[in-house]
DNA sequence: TAATCGATCTTTTTT
DNA sequence: AGATCGATTA
């Protein structure tokens, strides 16, 4: 590009590598783009100067990503620029294979009315294929499915031995294939491969969607599975453009299929790829950006590149070394309680987020600023959905849509209790199976033969299908409130007309009225009676995001195709959040979300929990898994634009016994020049801790129970009842309790501080000093 | 068949 | 701490 030349404002922005990108043409790109170097302005950039500058038609440009936000956020900013690019085809991978099997599916014997299943469905229809075994073994088996799937491998598939060389297992993939082909459904795996199957068999459709497409861009390209990658060569033809942007040492999905080698050997399999390397980093300071890297350079597996901070100077990320994980919570509130008042910019909750390792880490967060009424969200966890009046809801759903659906059927059909149980479900998913009817239709055929309680149960259950289908068929007319209601409702940005919109409404009053008539909604309100009327309330919710489709078995099709695939609903319940503040106080809180879950985003203050050995990295991790956690740790930190902070607790629980842990590995690998440390580190000399005094009364003075027999545990311990003692970080207590466990001798500890500590005595009795109790 | 109890494991990360 | 599994009862 030569400086004089003028350029519209949106290319103008961009520095000289980005615009290389967004301008290349002709042959296949790849894009390795460090974290923060633009790289979603720049695949948002280029698909709106392709749509204005070079006048392709939209319709013909595919961007795929990984995660439903980050097609939409593509999508937004991709309009921003250009309006015409709001009829790009950007999706996601799966949502894209479920588009293109809708379409295509009967070319592999699927009908279209077909509904996703998701992992617990997956394990459901294994269970009953795998009767009397053990359920981990069948998640193991179902884990193995799911990443053959990734492979692109079926039971027949010689190199299905990677996976699993067993013949028991080729077998049960086998068998699963058959009873999913039979119930008419896909699973995740199945919306890649299936549609490679059908490209790779029929030549004409195949040549239709290279047609169709002649532009396919893909983001985040370092966690495509092999699958994926064989779906993104089906789909180019001679004269597509293929343009992929990925940074291999932000590959963090391996567990789950991705292939590193599909970013790696890229210019092999396009022949002719030309490389563009993003290596300005603008979103973190220097500082954050150096620690980011010192810790992923001790990763021998990687292309390696240099990120250049575009912004000097900020504070030093900050270390925390603190007592317990209650301690970590209350550091974290803290923390980011001060900051909002002294800013000179008027600091946000929103400018936090907390990054943890675990889904169950975040409790302790949310108690604690459920407490202190700091307002946060948690991302990503899928806890709405694994609620067990949901997933009954959404069978149900299922059920009426596809009744040949055997897990669906075997979660509803007996709830509420209706006197069917293992035996007679059994009798009838065999019976139509050898028969080849619908479940619903056998279920009725064989009323007669099933006895008279069962007979009456299974009635009542056919009722509920029935009048269900008829609500779908003729929908009940609404009522004023019910419009109101939904009408307050997020409403989707602008494409619905008034009419569509009270269309859409349909399905709530549908829903409402399949779900009550069902008695699924009065069973959980009556389990629910302790807890007030959560499982209500999340029926509800649920209601209210039926509110967007057609009150018609098309609709319910949509709604939920859209639940399978995007489940970023957010689980209210804890933040007492209301359906209707949902938008407006969604915007500025404290963001709670997994390491994995912050891929491609950004916050000005980041803190990294939870960063000991065993929880991050996983004690079971070495060689290339070790890596990946590395990784991990790396996209962590370079989320932070402003500030970051690290923390790492002496003690958590585990299993529900509280257990000593050493920082993480990847703590020591940060240059320790550049880091700000605070707290006590482990094992240090001269403590920072003040211990109480040791005259002082202990809680519960233990006297009596000293004269008591030694139990075996305190024989084999050394510990009793009634010791006193002093640890580095709790101070002086006393042992409360000495009991047997699986694993040896447990010493329970009751600190002046009033904490409570277990140990295993042979493990971990050193770190504790016992100290004489005249 | 349903519901409950206690002993005994188990704990990533997600479309 | 929570899920799961088997056994035991109404």
């Amino acid at each position: 590009m030569s400086p004089g030349e003028n350029l519209p404002p949106y290319l103008e922005v961009l520095n000289q590598e980005q615009r290389r990108a967004v301008l290349h043409t002709g042959k296949p790109l790849l894009i390795l783009a460090g974290a923060g170097s633009g790289k979603t302005r720049v695949i948002t950039t280029k698909i709106a100067w392709l749509i204005r500058e070079r006048g392709l038609a939209p319709q013909s440009i595919l961007a795929v990503t990984f995660t439903n936000k980050a097609a939409r956020e593509m999508a937004d900013r991709a309009k921003a620029i250009d309006e015409r690019a709001a009829s790009a085809m950007l999706r996601t991978f799966h949502s894209f294979g479920a588009w293109f099997l809708r379409r295509n599916g009967s070319l592999a014997g699927l009908d279209s009315g077909f509904v996703i299943y998701d992992d617990d469905d997956m394990i459901a229809l294994l269970a009953s294929i795998m009767k009397g075994v053990p359920k981990s073994e069948v998640k193991r088996i179902a884990y193995n499915i799911s990443r053959a799937k990734d492979y692109f491998l079926s039971p027949d598939d010689p190199a299905l031995a990677i996976i699993d060389s067993s013949q028991q297992f080729r077998a049960l993939y086998a068998e699963y294939e058959k009873r999913l082909a039979n119930i008419g459904n896909v699973d995740f795996g199945d919306l890649i491969k299936k549609p490679v199957e059908i490209l790779r068999a029929e030549p004409a459709v195949a040549q239709r969607f290279r047609e169709r497409f002649s532009v396919i861009m893909v983001d985040e390209y370092q966690d495509a599975n092999v699958a994926q990658f064989a779906l993104l060569k089906e789909l180019t033809g001679p004269d597509t453009y293929v343009c992929v942007v990925g940074d291999d040492d932000q590959s963090i999905y391996r567990f789950r299929g991705a292939e590193v080698k599909n970013i790696l050997q890229f210019p092999e399999q396009f022949s002719g790829t030309d490389i563009i390397r993003l290596e300005s980093n603008y979103r973190s300071i220097a500082p954050i950006l150096n620690a980011a890297s010192s810790v992923v350079n001790h990763n021998r597996g990687r292309l390696g590149k240099t990120l250049r901070a575009e912004r000097g100077g900020g504070k030093q990320p900050v270390l925390a070394f603190l007592p317990d994980q209650d301690e970590e919570a209350k550091f974290c509130a803290e923390l980011i309680a001060n900051s909002t008042k002294d800013n000179n910019r008027p600091a946000q909750w929103s400018d936090w987020a907390i990054l943890y390792r675990t889904n169950a880490q975040s409790l302790g967060f949310e108690t604690e600023f459920l407490r202190r009424g700091i307002p946060y969200r948690v991302v990503g966890s899928l806890k709405f959905y694994e609620r067990e009046e949901i997933k009954d809801a959404l069978a149900l759903l299922s059920f009426l849509v596809n009744p040949r659906d055997e897990v669906a059927f075997r979660r509803v059909v007996n709830k509420p209790t209706r006197g069917l149980g293992t035996v007679t479900v059994d009798r009838i998913i065999e019976a139509s199976m050898v028969q080849g009817d619908s479940l619903f239709d056998t279920a009725k055929k064989m009323t007669g033969v099933l006895s008279a309680k069962a007979q009456k149960g299974m009635t009542e259950f056919l009722k509920v299908i029935e009048s269900g289908k008829k609500i779908l068929e003729h929908p009940p007319t609404q009522t004023a409130t019910a419009k109101k209601k939904t009408r307050s409702k997020r409403q989707e940005s602008s494409g619905k007309d008034e009419q569509e919109l009270a269309a859409g409404e349909g399905l709530s009053v549908c829903v409402t009225q399949i779900i009550i008539d069902s008695g699924i909604a009065d069973y959980h309100v009556q389990q629910d009676e302790i807890m007030g009327n959560q499982r209500l309330n999340n029926l509800q919710e649920l209601i209210n995001a039926a509110s967007l489709y057609a009150g018609t078995i098309e609709g319910l099709l949509e709604f939920l195709e859209h639940i399978e695939l995007d489940r970023s609903l957010e689980d209210n319940s804890l933040a007492g959040k209301s359906a209707e503040t949902e938008n407006a106080g969604d915007i500025n809180k404290v963001t709670l979300i997994t390491f994995h879950n912050t891929k491609g985003l950004e916050f000005r203050r980041v803190i990294m929990t939870g960063l000991e050995q065993g929880l991050f990295p996983r004690e079971d991790k070495k060689g290339e898994e070790l890596e990946e956690e590395r990784r991990l740790f790396y996209v962590g930190a370079t989320r932070a634009m402003d500030e970051l902070y690290m923390s790492s607790c002496a003690v958590r629980r585990i299993f529900g016994r509280t257990m000593p842990v050493e920082p993480s590995v990847f703590l020591r690998e940060i240059d320790k020049g550049s880091l700000k440390i605070v707290g006590k580190a482990p094992r240090g000399v001269g403590s920072a801790w003040t211990p109480g005094s040791p005259s002082g009364k202990l809680y519960g003075s233990s006297h009596g129970r000293l004269s008591r027999t030694e139990s075996n545990a305190e024989q084999v311990s050394g510990w009793r009842r009634g010791q006193r003692l002093f640890h580095d970080d709790y101070g002086y207590g006393s042992v409360m309790d000495v009991r047997d466990s699986s694993e040896g001798p447990v010493v329970k500890v009751m600190f002046e501080t009033g904490k409570e500590v277990q140990f295993l005595s042979e493990h971990q009795g050193s770190a504790f000093e016992k100290i004489s109790d005249d």
